[in-house]
RNA sequence: GCCCCCAUCGUCUAGUGGUCCAGGACGCCGCCCUUUCAAGGCGGUAGCACGGGUUCGAACCCCGUUGGGGGCACCA
């Protein structure tokens, strides 16, 4: 096939209308809670975001026609799209000379915020969005954080979740780790609708399978003037900044912009093999980014960049916006990390937009950093980064979504705790928040018990039973009994637990014949002759006991130890816990002795009674 | 060093010029309930970084300072 055509193929073929005039109030269907916080008009700028307003059919009909008109316009104009900053953008008047600097935080992001609100009708949108991760180690919960937004992000809207594998490190990706990551997010419960194992009209969706494209991409970049051929070696330009006087961490001096043929040939023949760099543009880089509001670089600051490596092998910031163009991304929600290759981005999309690689340039987001214990980004090397050690912990899916949804974000004001459809509903990526966010396990965990206390028995039964199976406590499947055991106790245990590996420790004296008394726990309830008296006069009342029901036993218990011996409860009650369960903590006592059975709690009674003439224990007067 | 981002309780946040002597959650403390531990209920602790400006009025708008963070590869 004609790569040439496989290219068009491969074109995002979506409407664009950002150059049409923008409406003034709300479209007919929009909700009305999205223009709630509406207060400026909307900015008439270059970077003002494709498509989300697909669903107004008035407006339709200007955009097939722009975007053939886009693709018409020479390169310089390519190029001072994203140079030519909308100076009364956002305002509902024209500044005064006392208004005239840029505009900070607050009010950027109420503006922009106007202008995000009416275009995201809720319902079938353009809005696509895409989680690219690489698959080279472990899944950091930062990476899931931006995986949930995107995708929330693009269900909100009706749209579409691209997921799509960077795998252009040969050296650092592992199939493994490509594996473990479509695990994770199916495990968590965001599906994408295309990918791997998925397709898609834009696929294939493994960078390393996509090596023809960007071949062909380049080559189209360079022939267009966009890219250039570069010489100089790092020592090179080293030396030229020092030379000059300046400070060699500038970087590439661009000095190759302008090299003859001759020049060209000349280092061909010594033998060098040149990187393609792609020749920036002489002005202001300027967005309106989706959480903070217009972010500018100033003309000059980013220096050309590489595209394409000497040997032929294209590199992230090349392969990356490619791709997102060619899968037709209107919306990148990404780390605040990535923030500073934005300008890059933006240059690299004017110029994919001039040789009609590129249907316009997306709307970009950058989330903000999750941090550690301090106040650092969360490091890759930090365990507490891997989401797995939550998932091996217990972690309900639905907990840790829910938590990972609030490091930069929240519902309402009074209430954190939501399932993913409400965040769905509710997800606005102009409120998130620009602050970095403490991963903070604490509320990471008290997030999850709730959670956890609100599953049904059955979903709860399902989701524990490979913790207690793991630990060799009940079979997977669990046989009849341990299933009506398991059922029986779940309510009773979901309160009492954090995370779904404690139920090991919490249940296991259900599914074992004999349990091992924790040594602190019987130092402290199954020493001395008080607890052998408790102990005596519990297994006296209960081989007597007719009916084995929990109120039956409540009751028998009572009368002997509280009535009968004169205890407190605390210290009638608490032998007979460790002696049945082994620990302190455990499940309530009446209901886990009916589900004992007569013949273990008896044989467990005696088996502490036994420990009690060990210890001589705390006199007891 | 250069560029960029950020700034409300310990932590995550609500707040969009008056309804805020700032609301919620986690944590922490106390009380109630109670057969342990939890859960639950009630109450408490604690914050607008600083300085100017605009305004009748500023947590909120503007400027600056300070502080924190991120990025500066032929890695991704």
């Amino acid at each position: 096939m004609d790569p040439r055509e496989g290219l068009r193929l491969l074109l995002p073929d979506r409407p664009l209308d950002r150059d049409r005039p923008r409406r003034a109030g709300p479209g007919p269907g929009r909700p009305r809670g999205l223009l709630r916080r509406r207060r400026r008009g909307p900015p008439a700028g270059p970077h003002e975001p494709a498509d989300l307003r697909r669903a107004d059919a008035d407006l339709l009909h200007l955009a097939g026609h722009d975007a053939a008109a886009r693709r018409r316009r020479p390169h310089r104009y390519a190029v001072r799209r994203g140079a030519h900053p909308p100076r009364t953008a956002g305002r509902g008047h024209d500044p005064g000379p006392g208004d005239a600097g840029q505009q900070r935080r607050g009010s950027r992001r109420r503006l922009h915020r106007g202008w995000r609100a009416m275009s995201a009708p809720t319902g079938s949108s353009g809005v696509r969005t895409r989680f690219c991760p690489s698959p080279t180690g472990l899944v950091h919960v930062g990476l899931i954080r931006t995986a949930l937004f995107n995708w929330a992000h693009a269900r909100h809207a009706g749209g579409t979740f691209v997921f799509r594998i960077e795998d252009t490190d040969a050296a650092r990706d592992s199939e493994e780790s490509y594996r473990h990551l479509l695990d994770s997010l199916r495990w968590l419960g965001l599906d994408w609708d295309e990918g791997p194992e998925v397709g898609g009209p834009h696929g294939p969706y493994r960078q390393s399978e996509r090596h023809d494209l960007y071949r062909e991409v380049a080559a189209k970049l360079l022939a267009a003037g966009h890219a250039y051929e570069s010489f100089s070696t790092s020592e090179e330009v080293d030396a030229r900044r020092r030379a000059a006087g300046q400070d060699p961490k500038l970087g590439y001096d661009n000095h190759d912009r302008f090299l003859t043929e001759a020049q060209k040939a000349g280092f061909r023949a010594e033998g060098r093999t040149p990187v393609l760099r792609l020749r920036m543009p002489d002005e202001d880089l300027v967005w309106t980014d989706l959480v903070r509001g217009e972010v500018r670089f100033a003309a000059g600051a980013v220096p050309d960049f590489v595209l394409v490596r000497g040997n032929g092998a294209p590199l992230y910031p090349f392969v990356n916006p490619v791709d997102d163009a060619l899968m037709g991304i209107t919306d990148v929600l990404r780390g605040e990390d990535l923030l500073p290759s934005t300008p890059r981005q933006l240059a690299l999309y004017a110029a994919l937009t001039d040789i009609g690689v590129a249907a316009g340039t997306p709307r970009f987001g950058h989330l903000p950093l999750v941090t550690g214990e301090g106040t650092k980004k969360l490091s890759k090397r930090d365990p507490t980064s891997n989401l797995d050690v939550y998932r091996e912990r217990g972690f309900l899916p639905e907990g840790l979504v829910n938590y990972l949804a609030l490091l930069g974000w929240s519902i309402a004001e009074d209430r954190d705790v939501f399932s993913l459809a409400e965040m769905v509903e509710a997800f606005d990526v102009t409120r998130v928040s620009a602050n970095p966010a403490r991963f903070d396990l604490k509320k990471a965990e008290a997030i999850n018990a709730t959670h956890l206390r609100a599953l049904p028995v059955d979903q709860f039964v399902a989701a524990v039973t490979p913790f207690l199976a793991g630990a060799g406590l009940v079979g997977d499947p669990l046989t009849p009994e341990q299933d009506r055991v398991l059922r029986a106790i779940a309510p009773m245990a979901q309160e009492r637990m954090i995370v779904l590996s404690e139920a090991v420790g919490l249940l296991g004296f259900l599914f074992v014949e004999k349990v091992d008394v924790d040594p602190a726990a019987a130092q402290k309830q199954l020493a001395g002759p008080a607890a052998a008296e408790v102990l005596d006069a519990a297994t006296a009342t209960l081989s007597e006991l007719a009916d084995w029901s929990t109120a039956a036993i409540e009751e028998a218990l009572k009368t002997a130890l509280v009535d009968g011996l004169g205890r407190k409860p605390r210290q009638a009650f608490g032998p007979v816990r460790v002696a049945i369960s082994g620990r302190t903590v455990s499940p309530p006592l009446y209901e886990s002795l009916e589900l004992l059975g007569r013949e273990r709690t008896l044989a467990r009674l005696t088996a502490a009674r036994a420990m009690t003439e060990d210890a001589p224990g705390p006199s007891v007067g």
